[in-house]
DNA sequence: ACCACCTGCGAGAGCGCTCTCGTTCGGGTC
DNA sequence: GACCCGAACGAGAGCGCTCTCGCAGGTGGT
């Protein structure tokens, strides 16, 4: 730890306080804690005062002061693991970061990341963020069933969930309709025709695998068809995995017909499996991934895909998490954005029909 | 802005203080901070106490009140452009965390991530940088001449720097070597034999791109080549911008036998055009790349390139910056790591000579 | 001319913590 | 037994700010 003494903000003649402001333009200190809290009740006069001799001094409100006495930060934080955070080749990241920020920009709260890296880091983050470090939390993307929202919530603090928590855990959250995605995919690959749908489903520890599964089977019932576990392997969500999975229900199946993969990036594996067993698609076999990631439209052929609304997610969640500032008692509210499917050649007519 | 009453962080029975731990555990405040400072000046039956005390009570240290009177904030920020943080397929920002936190996680520094998406929230930042919310700063790739770190640095916030800033201010900063690079690579394609070498360069207004003509210019003059301003073009690092310059440059000197891409991704682009105009690579053209990102590999023919250590950077960094926060006066050093260049089929012998 | 009222402002308390300073106390030392 | 010393602890100040409260002075109604 470094010393006392050597402090950290004001030092270089020492930053300047309020009562030093308060001096100069020949006012109470309480006046000018008007000014910068834009309160109205302040005459034109004495504002301006202020106002040069804060211009003057360089003065910058100490937020921790503030902090103390108000109990505000006016900053919010976004938790993202690692994994989800780094994920290349699909923009997951960047859009919810554009459209939560886009929420919090027009109320000046100053949206702070933070990536655990490992166990020892997502420990730290409880202490950090129940510290009151920040008026609220946003995360996205827990593995299993993270314990930590639920403990920031006991103590008090704000959580607003990106994606169904497991179990059924009284956190805010916001989620794209999985299930409905996954299922217009099968409804999609039966309406040309296809008989034998196989899928290559995400981890079955995370919601959204979970529910996309749940999707998946709700479409073939719908269509009369019935499940057959040995038509469903499970992925990591990554493109290896997409690769092997497609394998596995090849060698066991080899007449299936159509493929529904819980993930673009698991798709695209799957389509080098099928180019590699010389199926053609879409003629002999249908393909249809999820996310409409930018890969999506890099395959060979283009990937027919379930598109979720990203930036509405996030926009979402931040409304959500002032919402839950602004009003003492928010309950577990839960708000589904609607999927869409995006039909390319992967899955496209002309098939077999 | 919501009400105050409405706290942000004694929520729920509130938050209990210290005041309230050190009741429970029968011993005075101070012995209590003593406990969470972890001074030595405790006896061990009195820290016993107030551990299960704290236990009981589920207490967390108020970090505002903590900062106001320490001036500490135990957590350093990292401000990244947007442009820069969601740069797909080149994992800089991944590799660079990775690098930072693993120095930080040993100082128990917590890492916070910025990412400015307009102007208007670069502004907003340096409120924030500056008003304490942090001990300390790091900054990448920041465009042109940003006066922003210099700013900080009067107000006596400590800045470190990664990448070169233009211009000299006196900020601390740590880049890579990337002169030695760019040399490097036109001293190997020289070895090969080739005798006419264009580049593409990065944007000028960057200290990489500047740096990385540099070299190229200190390797032709070095092989007793000289400049030729026709076989220079600028791009803007990015892969559609390769393309074209590639182009520009081939409608120029058809005969041209090897190219300097100041970035992998322009040299992914340039290849592209290569194939488009019918020449071989290596054998009629070799081309060499910068940054050794990922992509590198996943061209055809994979891609020979500069590698810079981004993880060592990050921790460079980091340590600079704690080296600066222990001691009061710390000016502007500068570190600059070592680039190595990998040779791949791009620039392969066998080539022509 | 009086009172009620509102606006603008200052005095002062206090947010929860750390740190300095002084006091207490147990155990050597002579 | 008197003295000293260091270890353990408590009292209290104060970090920089916001907010409540009360007071002065001006305005308007009667």
């Amino acid at each position: 730890m470094y010393k006392r003494g050597v402090r950290a903000l004001p030092q270089n003649g020492a930053n300047p306080t309020l009562e030093e402001v308060a001096k100069v333009a020949g006012v109470s200190r309480a006046t000018a804690s008007r000014v910068f809290t834009a309160s109205p009740r302040v005459s034109a006069k004495a504002r301006r005062a202020v106002e040069r001799a804060a211009e003057k001094l360089r003065y910058v409100p100490n937020r921790a002061a503030r902090t103390l006495v108000t109990g505000r930060t006016d900053s919010v934080g976004l938790v993202i693991p690692e994994p989800t955070a780094f994920l290349f080749g699909d923009p997951f990241f960047p859009r919810l970061v554009r459209g939560i920020s886009e929420v919090l920009s027009r109320r000046l709260l100053q949206l702070v990341l933070l990536i655990p890296q490992s166990a020892q880091d997502e420990a730290r983050l409880e202490g950090y963020l129940s510290a009151g470090h920040v008026d609220g939390v946003l995360m996205v993307s827990l593995h299993g069933n993270d314990p930590l929202p639920e403990r920031l919530l006991q103590r008090g603090t704000r959580v607003v969930l990106g994606g169904r928590p497991s179990g059924n855990s009284p956190v805010t959250y916001v989620d794209v309709d999985n299930v409905g995605g996954a299922r217009a995919a099968v409804e999609h690959l039966v309406g040309l025709g296809r008989k034998k749908i196989a899928t290559v489903t995400g981890p079955l520890d995370m919601a959204a695998g979970v529910d996309r599964l749940q999707g998946f089977h709700d479409g073939l019932r719908q269509a009369g068809l019935r499940a057959d576990a040995s038509l469903e392997h499970a992925g990591d969500f990554g493109q290896e995995s997409g690769a092997k999975a497609m394998k596995v229900l090849l060698d066991r199946h080899p007449d299936l017909d159509a493929v529904f993969c819980a993930s673009d990036v698991m798709a695209a594996g799957a389509l080098d499996t099928l180019r590699r067993h010389k199926r053609r698609v879409p003629e002999d076999v249908a393909v249809v991934g999820f996310d409409d990631s930018t890969i999506a439209t890099s395959t060979a052929p283009s990937l027919s895909s379930v598109r979720q609304p990203i930036e509405e997610m996030g926009r979402e969640m931040a409304r959500l998490l002032l919402a839950g500032l602004d009003s003492p008692a928010s309950g577990g509210k839960r708000v589904i954005l609607a999927t869409e499917l995006i039909v390319r050649a992967s899955s496209f007519k002309g098939g077999r029909e």
